[in-house]
DNA sequence: ACCTTATATCCGTTCATCCGCATATAACTT
DNA sequence: AAGTTATATGCGGATGAACGGATATAAGGT
């Protein structure tokens, strides 16, 4: 099976696997989540440090907290009232790091990019 | 300067910057342009071989693959009136690879995210 | 010139996602 | 028990992004 000249099936061959990818990456398309990640890249902080950090409002920090932990990006660790997050996995800087230098390469493109966000 | 404990700036400094690289994740939350990426990974195909791959209309493709070449992923070679695409640099697969492993890690929780897509 | 083929762009609709604000839950303090 | 602090969830509204279908541009064929 798969004689076909596929360097080593780039995605998932079940439909919902590649839908299940797109779901990942799309979890690191929002600038805010991109800077909670780096925050909690070394270490770790609670909700209220996340909140001031960001500056959005707290409920709207805690759901991308909770949207970051479902995807696997981040860890919580509860203690008494309080829930510590932090990056969980070394794969994520590298992921991370790989896009940035990507993005780099093409910054003048991407920020000519209309067809995804017209007004940024 | 930055003799903070940060591992190496993971992010862009400037918020603009950090903008950009969630855009360009953006372009890689889609199914339809991971589809894409995949099928142009190796070899060159035209529009048309696309959009018999992928099953959307001529239009839908186009307008992916547009996007995916704005922001560097893929180059076009025109010849006549066929436009050839392809993957243009190595570091896109490491990318998908990458994060397709990350992905596979956490299928449980990614599945059951509600906070990305309620409904998929 | 006319028709076909290949690709790109525009338009209106529908669905997804983000936001702030209000509220719910849970744990400490006194 | 009542009040405070920390976090999570629900709601309506606004914007972003996907789609199909129609149309524009451009190259080849006859």
């Amino acid at each position: 099976m798969a004689a076909v000249p596929e360097p080593a099936a780039l995605l998932p061959t079940e439909a919902s696997g590649v839908e299940m990818v797109a779901k990942f990456f799309r979890a690191l398309g929002d600038p805010v989540r991109l800077r909670l990640l780096e925050f909690l890249l070394d270490e770790e902080h609670t909700v209220s440090e996340c909140v001031a950090h960001i500056g959005l409002s707290q409920g709207r920090v805690s759901t991308h907290l909770a949207c970051l932990s479902d995807c696997g990006y981040v860890q919580a660790r509860r203690q008494g009232r309080f829930a510590h997050y932090r990056v969980s996995d070394p794969r994520v800087a590298e992921l991370v790091l790989l896009a940035r230098s990507l993005a780099a390469d093409n910054a003048a493109a991407l920020a000519a990019c209309m067809r995804i966000t017209p007004s940024a």
